[in-house]
DNA sequence: TGTTGTATCTACCTACTGATAGATATATTC
DNA sequence: GAATATATCTATCAGTAGGTAGATACAACA
């Protein structure tokens, strides 16, 4: 992976994840790397190239952090915080999940996009619900995991939304409280 | 309030649910009601002001509905799931909910606009706590009612949000049913 | 009758969008 | 040395965006 084209996808992300994919531009991405637009084309022939590009790579940076979070012996509780954690740190930084924000453009994305959106939530919910079920000694819920899973990772992405309009992390933070209360 | 007027909100209103904001042009918004865009600039300035209106437009719709709500006595359960029946509307016609999607788009808005959007998120946990309070007897959960609040809305502002993209409406269900669990 | 307010139009502006064509330079490979 | 791949540029295009100026038509009102 070029070290431009890495620059790029960097800075792409992180203006997806402020003003979503409607609020980047190949100039402004380009004036800020201090290359021309065109120059970005080659890399990202169309705009779903990029939205591609990133999807993928939030996954992996996502799905690695998970996969060591999982491997790592630990409580469900201090795994799950963990995975909380995540989302802690997208919201001090006043963002939103990439793949949240871009959930929100579902209607402008390309097809590829849109699946590929789909299995980075699908994939989310697996690996929780994987974690739930491996610890189930310590659940208390009389919900299923997979139900608690799609419970948690959607309250996780609506907290995000509202909570940067709010500015605060209230929601965030309830969210947090409700995972503690379905352990025993 | 003109004829005219109102349905350029009714139109406006249903694009930003599906495509936000920012996939709203004054041309398409005066193509589809047959008048140029000029003529649209003539109720609504700017696009700030259109955005306003439509955010005070939908709170006003919604906390109407609120308060018929709460008026009409009935249980908790039947009270919270007329609530929820809202979102499930929203979900049907593959929308989301106006202030949810704007609320994604929050920074590129005029201040006004986030402090309506703030003030509808508040006003939606305000209502649902003051029946949780007022219906204590019936709640099971532990959390205080303000973060049950909290916790549901966002969490069905995030069901709407990824429920739309995998085209399913498993999260807003799941989210249901989280409420349910509260119940004694 | 003349004035004012409402509602629309035509015509236009500047700015920006994603995208393309084709030239150029450099480095690598055969 | 010639050919190729990589990476960038200049220049440009058609389309769309939000927004404005100024004319027009019409109705209500003084």
């Amino acid at each position: 992976m070029s070290d431009r084209r890495n620059k790029l996808e960097d800075l792409a992300q992180q203006v997806v994840q402020q003003n979503g994919l409607k609020g980047l531009s190949f100039r402004t991405l380009a004036d800020e790397i201090g290359i021309k637009s065109s120059s970005v084309h080659y890399y990202f022939p169309e705009k779903s190239d990029l939205a591609q590009a990133l999807i993928a790579r939030y996954s992996e940076t996502i799905f690695e952090r998970l996969e060591a979070i999982a491997k790592n012996p630990n409580t469900l509780q201090k795994k799950v915080l963990a995975f909380i954690a995540i989302f802690e740190q997208v919201a001090k930084d006043e963002k939103l999940c990439m793949c949240g924000m871009m959930a929100a453009e579902v209607e402008s994305l390309s097809t590829a996009n849109r699946d590929a959106l789909s299995d980075f939530f699908s994939g989310m919910e697996r690996w929780l619900t994987s974690q739930l079920v491996e610890h189930a000694e310590e659940l208390s819920s009389q919900l299923s995991p997979t139900k608690l899973a799609k419970i948690l990772i959607s309250g996780l992405e609506g907290a995000l939304l509202v909570d940067r309009v709010a500015g605060t992390n209230q929601r965030l933070k309830a969210q947090k409280e409700l995972f503690l209360s379905w352990l025993v």
